[in-house]
DNA sequence: GTGACGTGTTGCATCATGTGCAACGGTCAT
DNA sequence: ATGACCGTTGCACATGATGCAACACGTCAC
């Protein structure tokens, strides 16, 4: 809608695929060097853009302090933690929290596993959408128009034999998934890894966010996982219950007295 | 110096507060309610603002996309990282790797302590800059006059008895981390909680990163911990020189054949 | 039910602002 | 020295961002 802000705006991804000088960003920004020049400063001014020493940009640190403060802004976030960090305590299982955001799933917390193997996953990270067990959750959960346009959008990696090959097995998955309340990847995102996952639903009783809890197969078995499905769902419903009974605390955001 | 962008990039920090109506983005940014409208919709298209259900705008999935690209994007982390997983299988505490960016000290890479008793930081958040043993090293490495400006322009906030109180004392440190070639951070920051830390260089001597071992009281003794400094510091080396060795690496960034 | 707010949204005329150009000034390699 | 290359600057032009006013839609009071 306005062009200036466009253009700077696709300065960052482009900037994410690594560090670029002056020409090259305006090249790919099909614009005058003194139009990108003009960009690029008004970005560094803002923080989001660094100029390392060779002259080229990159991205700057003031992005990771933004994302930052607006992942600690989560309501969500905020009253799971210390459930999750209870359930690692309890089961010593990589847990995570993810949420659904414009066609994209991305974990928002995780407590890591006690156990020396560790999967590799991070907040901020888009999730594999078509296999994890939180996606499945917050996918099923979808107004069925938006979730049938969604799945045919996406892409079916098969990232294992066991991944989900294609829309209508998704959708077959979602429905199921949505009936009976909580979810499982079992090896179709990493051949050794499984998860198994609960809904957090707000007062409404809408999907807000998902839990799950992931181990590999070296550690514990996908049965003995399984195990596990009561209490990670014990543990989303408490955070569902915490999270719709007082939603509107949060004093300090009013500013005057 | 664009001034458009200026005012879309401006909105950014705002929603970071919490999330906020057209009506208050408009007020905040001095514009009319059609412009920021229009300003919040590039963002939009972006991804760097996202639409919740009440219509009030907050920082969106993408940013923290961004944040994760530009993070792996970061070759001293890449090289660092499996260093850093060793040195905690050895001592089990939490192992943090950080690196100074336009008057700011970020962690860029943690491994968390293999102890139940955990420390509070996480990766993109802007480091305690007065007291930190990272950030000790990686001032202590700047031309003079920047570190001296520097010094003059950081506040000191006296976190416990034992924090950095004023400039002078803390060019003093500095001088002395200089000197010796590591830092420490013995309660400057939390009471409880202590820190070795030593500097990672590049190929011309420069400070381009720092890593520190931190535990708290509960678990070692500040004395205990110091024995870890030569392990520290061996680490440190190995990546200054893994890192020096080949820079000039990453064919994949070159698009043509 | 009706009217009066408080929202977010759209079309449009004005001119401020962003734009590309061309010329300048460095740095590096030959 | 010389040329090629890249970042930077000043400037004239017109594109595109701006604020206004009017509209659309909801909520609330009465």
């Amino acid at each position: 809608m306005s062009q200036t802000v466009d253009r700077a705006l696709s300065i960052l991804p482009l900037l994410a695929e690594g560090p670029a000088d002056l020409g090259q960003v305006a090249d790919r920004l099909g614009v005058h060097k003194s139009t990108a020049l003009r960009l690029l400063r008004t970005l560094h001014e803002h923080g989001l853009v660094y100029r390392q020493s060779d002259q080229r940009y990159r991205l700057g640190a003031r992005l990771f302090a933004l994302a930052q403060e607006a992942v600690e802004n989560l309501d969500v976030r905020e009253i799971a933690h210390p459930h999750l960090v209870r359930l690692n305590e309890t089961c010593g299982h990589t847990v995570h929290l993810a949420v659904y955001e414009e066609n994209e799933v991305l974990y928002i917390d995780k407590v890591e596993s006690r156990y020396p193997v560790r999967m590799y996953s991070r907040i901020g990270k888009p999730v594999a959408i078509t296999v994890a067990a939180v996606a499945k959750l917050l996918l099923a959960d979808l107004p069925e128009p938006e979730r049938r346009a969604l799945a045919d959008k996406l892409d079916y990696p098969m990232y294992t034999a066991r991944s989900t090959p294609n829309a209508p097995a998704f959708l077959k998955e979602l429905a199921t998934v949505r009936e009976q309340g909580w979810a499982t990847d079992l090896g179709g995102h990493e051949e050794s890894i499984n998860c198994v996952a609960a809904p957090i639903r707000g007062a409404d009783g809408r999907v807000v966010a998902a839990m799950s809890v992931s181990a590999p197969n070296v550690v514990v078995t996908a049965d003995e996982l399984l195990t596990l499905l009561p209490l990670v769902r014990r543990t989303a419903d408490a955070i569902s219950h915490e999270y719709s009974g007082k939603p509107p605390a949060k004093e300090e955001s009013s500013r005057r007295p």
